[in-house]
DNA sequence: GATGAATGAGGGTTCATTCAT
DNA sequence: TATGAATGAACCCTCATTCAT
């Protein structure tokens, strides 16, 4: 480690540990309060920096807000990316593993799905410049399985696998939203989201007349 | 209506009249600004009524956006569910009957989609002891039309009705939220989910042996 | 009582009977919250009327308070007066029975006297313009007493009679003040300003040589 | 006193000099308006802060009036207390030291007595939780010289002395407020204390039989 | 006279952001 | 880089007062 820390991208560096950790203060922060609630000063006293010094790593609350979306919708992408390539080519094993993988992510990680599922809404909203490439990244995955599908005549054509994808979300989406608010009451997510994929994967797939 | 409006206890009133102006202001403010962004200065402007007149018929802003959820989605409920006794007793046509009004409801009241859309979602975390009970009541509206799909045996019951109904209901919603940000290159909301509801439809529907 | 009831004052009118009422429902919501936290509408409830019959008979909430003190202090030295009259013309018999009504009167009326206690004060300060002539008549009585005795040689006249008796109501004022907040370990104040009265007396007598 | 003041913990630092400030700046626009109508921004201006400074000193408004009570209060205590010191043991010429201190104090710091005089009374109805403890301080001392006087049978014992030290308070309070108040046509309070101390002490004076 | 719904000015307080150290 | 004291713009809400009925 010199003087000048060379900056590569993807490597944790002295700067970058520091960004890390602010990060993972304000997915804890956003998760607990919601984005308009959470005080930059708490998220500093979380991430054990100094107010300003998180303006060293974020041009504004904001910023902090979209970057914490780009890390975890990256994160989870690549999660999801490597889980269907486990399970092999056919797009219905890998549709499945898809619902599957995702509400595995939301329990192991509930301040993340808290954070994506109610703040990525807002923030879609009152954002709307911010294209939020990696949410987009996250949606190609899914569509592209479902394209799969379509182009090897194993799912319907009716609807354009972008949409099937979105629906798809929204889906899993509100069954998280449901879990995660749902203490005490908390159903099976993981069992529910296996039912949800067969429902789904039944309804696309085309019947052999 | 004669010129003197008789009081009926219950009706609503001149007095009733400005709540609703109130309301109506709320929806189109909330839905320009979101509901952090949103001053209420700017919703009695919008209403033309003075900013202390608001705190006469509402507690406080947090209030006035309950308020706002519980009438519009009462609307919601009610209309969702004429539409479904138009169509008669058939789970199958029922179902097929809630996506398409959906959408409709939909492309008719962009703002209050944006409200609901958006908002109610921010609202259920940031309010976590308020139940939304008219929320309820659409969850409600629509796991019934699956629970008597499931008991006629005409519906799969691997998926117990509440979920299924929050699940398509997370469907419907992120179909209406891309609708509502894809300013320009919108698709046709009506059409997708007339698609979206075979698709459930046939994944719901319990195969002939 | 005609349609233009004729204002003789002093006298009970219908007008001056919701007068009176709105003075005593504002003595007790003074004494309960002090002028500034007291809410003319909860005067106005307090007192059986609607907040825009207040401003029928008062200018608006200073004069209330104004009004207040004039109609108390009134009774107060009247009271305080006709006392004073059944002792006789002893100076030193008029004192001492000074401070034995005045206790009386705190005991008697406790409400009055935190808003004479407590409210006096401050409006004497942020209302400098308004003269308080009651409180005027007040000093100007026990002052009389005073000069009585300097007169007819049986008080010392180092201090001028106002002055001192503005010293002697300081003091049985704070005495009232300690025994109004003091609630649960209450002292006698009858007692207090017996005891009073006399080191007064002694401090005030000649002294045969 | 170096360039670098050395950091000793418990004295006036760099921020104790900003709160320092405030407390001043508090303690004049208190005076000319009353602690109602003083607006924060009024006393920041004053102080040469901005107005969320005050916020990094003091909780709020209230806060700012307790504290401003306790440090002046205490400095009130403490001056009275070495001018008690001075004059040595003998109650008699201790009590006399208290007037004349009392009413030296005033002139020289009207601002303060000001604020005494009339905000103290005001806060101790509408703040009845806070138990003032440097009011109590002050009182204790007075008390103290009175009930050393009894013990030593130099002074009656009719009046306990914390009675008697809240109405020698009272007495002095008003005649400052008397003083305060009469702009223009002042007497001269010293000599009516020292008048006024006079009459306490032969009132209070045992006399021989 | 009496009402009370409506008004709207006013102010205490918060908190994202800056910058001297 | 890092700090955290200081900033000051922004805003929700209160409540004395008015006036149409």
């Amino acid at each position: 480690m010199t003087a000048h820390s060379p900056r590569v991208p993807g490597q944790p560096t002295a700067t970058g540990d520091k960004r890390a950790r602010i990060l993972d203060a304000s997915e804890r922060v956003f998760a607990r309060r919601g984005f308009f609630h959470a005080r930059v000063s708490e998220i500093a006293r979380e991430a054990g920096v100094a107010d300003g010094t998180i303006y060293l790593y974020f041009k504004n609350k904001d910023d902090l807000l979209i970057s914490l979306f780009e890390s975890r919708m990256e994160r989870v992408t690549a999660e999801l990316g490597s889980a269907l390539e486990r399970v092999g080519p056919r797009p219905a094993d890998r549709l499945t593993a898809f619902f599957a993988t995702y509400a595995e992510l939301v329990t192991a990680h509930p301040e993340l799905a808290e954070v994506l599922t109610v703040e990525l809404r807002q923030s879609s909203k009152f954002m709307k410049e911010y294209q939020n490439p990696r949410f987009g990244d996250f949606l190609k995955l899914l569509a592209g399985v479902i394209a799969d599908g379509q182009e090897q005549d194993a799912f319907d054509r009716a609807l354009p696998a972008p949409i099937a994808a979105r629906a798809i979300f929204g889906m899993l989406d509100e069954l998280a939203l449901a879990w995660l608010l749902g203490r005490g009451e908390k159903f099976d997510i993981v069992r529910a989201a296996g039912s949800l994929g067969a429902l789904v994967l039944r309804g696309l797939e085309r019947r052999p007349t």
